[in-house]
RNA sequence: CGGGGCGUAGCUUAGCUUGGUAGAGCGCGUGGUUUGGGACCACGAGGUCGGAGGUUCAAAUCCUCUCGCCCCGACCA
């Protein structure tokens, strides 16, 4: 609720603009209405008169862009490549691997009709019944598997390594832009491998993949492991995922990879001669990311003024603000921030051209600064009379305060661009790492556990908790009841080297810590 | 699908209890004054009050039904 729109109270208060913040509400007000606020005034996208569904806008779709673009060439380099397959998948085919087809029932989109045909009341009404229905893919496992079962002949066909960028479908009963929404983007790879340690192996490269690109180009820190039993994916042998800490301090599923054993090869009829000459199940793998990558970037670095974007996902990094104050300064002010432009063009951030625009829209200098704040633009440069007088320019960062500005020589702020972009990127990592780090802790009683995921104000719960690394005998049951009482799940378990102690819930032996938190 | 809440201009909303067919702020348009800053003044456009039925001389307001949205739960990248 915006307090500050309304009348009466604009009246009797009017707005202090030195501590008003472009996103109402705070983060610390209200965290979801502030992420929803958020997404409105970065124009990444809206809600669409299709429930569950949302339009992407430009400045949303072009983060995504830069997902993919970024993504794609590190799944090139480890000898990946993409393909297509129909975003129809028959009944039948759908049917195939049991506890696949239990996982996903319940949300699955079905094509029944073909055709549209006007009723009697002059209504459109679906005509023409399928004699199959369809079901619009939730994920593709079924149908590529029976493209697969066709290509896989022989040992020396594998390993096949395919992705494909697609849309999916999952009935959500409770949508949230990016995060959770009934129609969404995301990258799906389908791998062949010959044995089930190759196989294995695959999914904890990608696993890795994952892991680098989300730190290096999001800037967000994540753990990684295997999800418990509860948690994984249906029909999968074993889930891994990458888990990352938002600033409300709940846990967000960033990227996972399933090992699949011979389940969908069963299921599929992935067969294929070894090289013992005899006819054997291959071993699959599968692992995708979806755009709630955006979501999650958003929680990870947004603030109270709106979003803030790590340099190497920015569709645009620099952003230069011509302040024409009189019509007569106007042309040379607008050619310097053009020349400026084409100068910045040349030079490059983590290998690629500086992206670089220049706003010469006809609005309020004060606007059009907030306008790229809110869509938390790296850096703002701004190029008045005075600095044109001078040869300087002033810069400010989206990484520190809104009136923090500094000036530079136009000549010296082309030299250094890439490495201030570079700055930004290490700092909004270090600064995630910090709060997840502040936010993490090691527990080892059930007390304290209960104590740390339960909120002061039970009416209207504060940001509380965060990652608990804790000792768990492994059962099914105490996730069960975990969850029950707080909310709370075991993110992973995390993969490699082992700490024995006693699980906090009832003193049983375990192997090693897991990683609980509240999660999205 | 269960429990709670809400639908009035692009956004936020006043009005509803005590019926008399709409008012504001922001945003938008035009003109002007400004300009290192989310500026100011004037004028203006924009709403059949979610939809359908009913009660009534008269409904945003009362009644019934319906649709949609939000929050809380079960499910989830």
């Amino acid at each position: 609720m915006c307090r500050l729109n309304c009348s009466a109270f604009r009246m009797a208060n009017p707005v202090d603009l030195s501590t008003k913040t472009a996103i109402t509400p705070r983060r610390d007000e209200d965290f979801p209405e502030w992420y929803q606020q958020v997404i409105r005034a970065a124009e990444l996208a809206e809600p669409s008169d299709v429930r569950g569904c949302m339009v992407i806008r430009p400045w949303g779709y072009g983060i995504w862009e830069n997902v993919q673009r970024q993504l794609d060439s590190m799944f090139r380099a480890t000898g990946h490549r993409n393909a297509y397959f129909p975003l129809f998948i028959p009944l039948s085919y759908f049917a195939k691997e049991a506890e696949h087809v239990e996982g996903f029932a319940k949300e699955c989109a079905v094509v029944t009709h073909t055709r549209l045909e006007v009723d009697a009341a002059g209504k459109m009404k679906p005509a023409s019944p399928l004699t199959e229905p369809l079901v619009i893919r939730p994920t593709s496992e079924t149908i590529i598997g029976a493209s697969y079962a066709k290509w896989v002949q022989s040992y020396r066909d594998l390993p096949l390594l395919i992705n494909q960028w697609a849309n999916v479908v999952r009935w959500e009963m409770r949508p949230r832009l990016f995060l959770r929404t009934t129609e969404f983007l995301w990258q799906e790879g389908h791998t062949v491998h010959e044995t089930e340690g190759e196989a294995r192996a695959e999914a904890k490269l990608i696993l890795d993949l994952y892991e680098r690109f989300v730190r290096d180009h999001l800037a967000v820190p994540v753990f990684s492991g295997e999800k418990s039993e509860s948690e994984r994916f249906p029909g999968a042998v074993q889930t891994l995922s990458i888990e990352a800490m938002v600033q409300d301090r709940r846990a967000i599923q960033a990227g996972t990879s399933h090992f699949l054993g011979q389940n969908f090869a069963r299921a599929s009829g992935i067969q294929f001669q070894n090289r013992a000459g005899q006819q054997e199940f291959a071993w699959t793998t599968s692992w995708g990311v979806s755009a709630r990558l955006v979501g999650t970037l958003l929680m990870a670095h947004g603030d109270d003024d709106g979003l803030v974007l790590p340099p190497r996902i920015a569709p645009t990094q620099i952003v230069i603000l011509p302040v024409a104050t009189k019509e007569e300064s106007r042309p040379r002010i607008m050619e310097a921030c053009d020349n400026l432009a084409l100068q910045l063009r040349g030079k490059y951030f983590a290998d690629l051209p500086l992206e670089v625009e220049v706003d010469r829209r006809d609005l309020g200098g004060g606007v059009k600064n907030w306008e790229w704040i809110k869509k938390g633009v790296p850096v703002r440069i701004e190029i008045g009379p005075r600095d044109l007088e001078k040869n300087s320019l002033v810069v400010s960062r989206r990484d520190q305060p809104v009136k923090t500005k500094g000036s530079m020589s136009i000549q010296e702020f082309v030299a250094v661009a890439p490495e201030i972009l570079n700055s930004i990127q290490q700092n909004l990592l270090e600064r995630a790492r910090e709060f997840r780090e502040v936010n993490t802790r090691k527990i080892d009683s059930k007390d304290e556990f209960y104590d740390f995921f339960t909120p002061k104000n039970s009416a209207k719960p504060e940001i509380h908790g965060g990652f608990a690394f804790a000792h768990w005998n492994g059962s099914r049951e105490i996730e069960e009841q975990i969850k029950n009482d707080l909310k709370v799940t075991i993110r992973v378990i995390p993969l490699g080297d082992s700490e024995p102690g006693r699980c906090i819930f009832t003193g049983e032996p375990s192997a090693r810590r897991v990683i609980w938190a509240k999660a999205y």
